[in-house]
RNA sequence: GGAGAGGUGGCCGAGCGGCUUAAGGCGCCCGCCUGCUAAGCGGGUGUGGGGGUAACACUUCACCGAGGGUUCAAAUCCCUCCCUCUCCGCCA
């Protein structure tokens, strides 16, 4: 949530920052409104003062034995008043909140203009990315010749875009997760396992909703949500909290499944395990002192960057232009990892700082010292990493001219010891 | 799922229509005293919004789980909902 204070004394800078993400809002209404409502509550407090004074007048007299009967008229007629002027105030405040819980976060001053995915920059690739000297197949054909990915299976139990893995397939993933939960113990986040389904406030404490309703698995007989990525519980273990700055940065790693309807993209870029609607995940999310923030996002990517150099799968790191950014982001990184059977960059991790976009929402502040104002902390999260593409990359990246594929080494000991798929 | 109890400031806890714009305690901060430490003494210490200031000061409204209602006046009375605890039932 942006603050209101922002939007009423640099109105131009937030329509600016609004603009430069590509998004249809109703900031003109908001701007609007936040005048109204205060003229209102400005009205309705005076109105209120005059009653606290009065009602005392009364009891004064009363506890002195007098008659107070004429002011009691007065007193009930202006109490109608305020409770008209409230009905007005409650409503307008009711609509400004539902507003403004639609506007996007602002991006950074330091993000790269740009209208679309078209103008994210590259900041620096990692790997060689060659030209194989044999066939590489796409990782569905190799993973259902080996007999580690069953895509019939997974339509079967429940539908399109949901997968199953088998033998060496699901070892492969269990092998994984526990790799990268461990290797961001090492990095000194703190693991932590949580709830895969959510409530309707946590979902609007990280900024899923309102405006992603359509993309979530919503169970609702008891409104909860399937989580579409572990941000939204981890981050939410924080909501409505006060936090001592010295006991920032908290780090925190999970691992999760995410559920994602993907409403309305079918077609490209969907075969095998390209988009699915379940993948699993390991996440880090960082709450932090808001001056620190952007080192901090800097040091989330280098975390993120780690796996994928332990996996030896060559990755690029597009840093998003305004237009590319997502609802509740400032500041963003996706790494993309090369995957030679479909010839594509995959997103396998974004990182990004929310700055105190979350916290207002969600309520996370910084205990004050004294005689200071309430701070908001920031946040950030960062994929380490997303497993459906990443297993992808490993099945067309470490494949050999013999059809087989190559266990990473920093992975072998968690495989089993062993050093090949087929 | 059934029955009962309860939700008050960072924590404990009183208040159950107006002398509470939330008593008292703990914790925390500042000062005094004590050759260190502990104890003791004095003062301060919630959140959010508005006005005000260079910044303070100051001022005002709201907040006692959430939302409605009764009343001149609600932490206190009424209604609805949520949550926690205890006991019973069911169950992996």
């Amino acid at each position: 949530m942006l603050d209101r204070r922002l939007i009423r004394d640099d109105p131009d800078k937030v329509v600016k920052g609004i603009e430069s993400k590509n998004v249809d809002t109703e900031i003109g209404t908001v701007i609007a409104l936040d005048k109204e409502l205060l003229a209102i509550q400005k009205q309705s407090e005076e109105l209120k003062h005059e009653r606290n004074v009065k009602s005392a007048e009364v009891a004064a007299k009363k506890r002195a034995g007098e008659d107070a009967d004429e002011l009691h008229m007065y007193l009930k007629n202006l109490s109608q008043r305020i409770k008209d002027i409230e009905a007005k105030s409650k409503e307008a405040s009711a609509r400004l909140d539902e507003l403004l819980l639609t506007l996007p976060n602002l991006p950074h001053a330091s993000v790269p203009i740009g209208k679309d995915e078209s103008d994210n920059v590259v900041r620096r690739t990692w790997g060689e990315v060659t030209e194989p000297y044999f066939d590489v197949l796409p990782h569905w054909e190799i993973g259902e010749k080996l007999r580690v990915l069953d895509l019939e299976a997974g339509r079967r139990v429940t539908g399109r875009g949901y997968i199953v893995l088998r033998g060496d397939g699901a070892l492969l993933s269990r092998a994984l997760v526990n790799f990268m939960l461990d290797l961001h113990r090492d990095q000194g986040y703190e693991e932590v396992l949580v709830p895969y389904v959510v409530n309707r406030g946590s979902m609007v404490g990280t900024g899923q909703l309102p405006k992603m309703a359509e993309d979530m698995y919503h169970c609702e007989i008891d409104d909860l949500f399937l989580i579409p990525t572990a941000e939204v519980p981890v981050t939410n273990i924080e909501r409505d909290s006060f936090t001592p700055a010295d006991e920032l940065p908290v780090k925190y790693t999970a691992y999760s499944p995410c559920f994602r309807r993907e409403a309305g993209s079918h077609g490209a870029d969907t075969r095998g395990l390209l988009r699915v609607h379940q993948f699993d995940k390991v996440e880090m999310v960082k709450v932090v002192y808001p001056d620190d923030s952007y080192d901090e996002l800097e040091s989330l990517l280098d975390d993120a960057c780690v796996v994928l150099e332990a996996l030896e799968l060559p990755y690029r790191v597009l840093e998003l232009c305004t237009g590319d950014l997502s609802f509740a982001a400032a500041k963003c990184y996706d790494l993309e990892v090369w995957s030679p059977g479909v010839e594509k960059w995959l997103e396998v991790s974004s990182c990004s700082n929310f700055e105190d976009f979350q916290a207002r929402r969600a309520n996370i502040k910084i205990k004050k010292a004294k005689g200071e104002r309430h701070r908001f902390v920031h946040t950030l999260n960062g994929s380490g990493l997303a497993l459906a593409r990443t297993i992808a990359a490993i099945l067309e990246h470490h494949q050999t001219p013999t059809g087989r594929v190559r266990i990473p080494a920093k992975l072998v000991p968690y495989m089993q010891g062993k050093e090949y798929l087929g």
